[in-house]
DNA sequence: GGCACGATTGCT
DNA sequence: GCAATCGTGCCT
């Protein structure tokens, strides 16, 4: 069998999905489908779980210092990935959004597994199950290698919920904004509190 | 060159 | 509660 038959159907997004509004395009992406392939071995699942970074006035966003070699990708043209390391042995997936020049980023926090990949709730373990890691920064979001795909599921009016980013208690007034995007579920990488 | 810390995770 | 583990950004 060939990655193309098992490929999931529907259209690839492009620029033009992750060029608009960064918080309208978080909350687009849940129920998207997010496909790797490695060495035509096809890897997918949805998007349950994204968070905004809208820099450089988001104290909570990379790009708050500025331009750096490590915020260059988010820097630059929509609908690339932006892959970091982080505390030294996790990997975090984020697509650039908005014009180049303006550097925003939607973080990747949790999929719902499709074939090929175990249960992977959080970004680090998300980037594992994947076989996402720092080499894949600033890949253009295209087919074959990471791509994301609307196969024309769409959540319902309520499936959405929001609230305040994990991780980020040092950005001050930052960090309360409902800026986190779930379809609520067993595979969110914290639950909703009650 | 040195150093503190992180958009995490799993174990105590 | 805390250690693992290393690139990044800022300081000297």
């Amino acid at each position: 069998m060939t990655a193309e038959l098992s490929r999931p159907a529907g259209s690839v997004l492009g620029p033009d999905f992750f060029v608009r509004d960064t918080l309208r395009v978080a909350e687009d992406l849940l129920g998207k489908v997010l496909v790797r392939e490695v060495d035509g071995h096809v890897r997918w699942g949805r998007l349950v779980e994204v968070e905004a970074y809208r820099g450089p006035e988001d104290r909570a966003a990379h790009s708050w210092r500025g331009l750096t070699p490590r915020t260059r990708v988010m820097y630059g043209p929509p609908g690339h990935a932006y892959v970091y390391l982080i505390y030294g042995m996790y990997n975090c997936l984020n697509f650039v959004t908005r014009p180049e020049g303006c550097p925003e980023a939607i973080l990747v926090r949790a999929l719902e597994p499709g074939p090929g990949v175990g249960r992977c709730s959080g970004p680090g373990l998300l980037c594992r199950a994947l076989d996402i890691d720092r080499w894949l920064n600033g890949v253009p979001l295209v087919p074959p290698q990471l791509y994301v795909v609307d196969d024309g599921f769409r959540p319902g009016p309520d499936a959405v919920v929001r609230g305040p980013r994990i991780g980020v208690a040092y950005a001050g007034e930052w960090a309360a904004l409902p800026w986190r995007f779930c379809l609520d579920g067993p595979h969110l990488s914290r639950r909703r509190r009650s």
